[in-house]
DNA sequence: GAGCTGTTTAGATAAGTTTCTATTCAGGAG
DNA sequence: CTCCTGAATAGAAACTTATCTAAACAGCTC
């Protein structure tokens, strides 16, 4: 069992971000800003074993095979999951680092906006 | 201080999210998924006192005041800001209760991906 | 190798977003 | 009341995105 440290951004509400800080989220954020993305992550990640094939994705939808695997590929592209091919099928995983950088950034602060408190960790335990 | 329970969603990897659901939480995730609102959300709520009047916001981007006054609209439009009027100034604050259903969205799961804890109650002090 | 199934790429189209300029609305000062 | 400043609305132009059909690629089975 390993600890990780996440110290991407500070919560959204504890200092102004800085516009490249921005920019790296926003890229992040525009990925999962989709009802079927939001769904396909979801469903990866909530997936016995954490993986999940395209054959398990594409019936789901009211969409074509094509047009899922282009909202993989955007998820895929923004560094959010993993796609390995192991015979027949294609597996997709969720990177876990990822989505917890988001995790921080929306993370509840005690105290209400007065920006005193240290620097935020969050300890991630990997099986 | 006042408790709150959260409850809107469980965080991404623990179960598929509804149809209903993914599209209510990418609203959200489109008006945050932005550089310039991101930043406009963190200078909000990072402002001493909790809130921002719109002359604290133009001055910072290399934008004209009505893209500004664009942005806000988009925020408040998804319920994650609200803004008042008080003689001349606008002043904006957030609206925590819209952050925390992204942060719990997001929230890391201690054990990876095996949906087998109980329901996540988000405890967060209102002062 | 030939053919089949699963997945991705290419290219096109329709819809949505970001930003601007010009204008309008709201409130305070002379 | 008239003028001035802060903020929002309206409308238009450039750009990006979501989706499709058609085609290509990867690996299995016969």
């Amino acid at each position: 069992m390993t600890a990780v440290t996440i110290q991407c951004c500070a919560p959204i509400a504890r200092e102004p971000l800085s516009e490249a800080d921005a920019a790296e989220l926003a890229t992040l954020l525009k990925a999962v800003a989709d009802p079927v993305r939001l769904r396909l992550l979801s469903m990866i990640g909530s997936h016995p074993g954490g993986e999940a094939c395209v054959c398990d994705l594409t019936g789901v939808f009211d969409l074509t095979a094509p047009t899922i695997s282009h909202h993989l590929k955007v998820l895929r592209t923004a560094g959010l999951i993993d796609g390995e091919r192991r015979g027949t099928w294609v597996y997709y995983r969720i990177i876990p680092e990822a989505v917890n950088k988001l995790g921080v950034l929306f993370a509840p602060l005690a105290a209400p906006a007065k920006a005193q408190n240290g620097p935020v960790d969050v300890e991630l335990l990997n099986a």
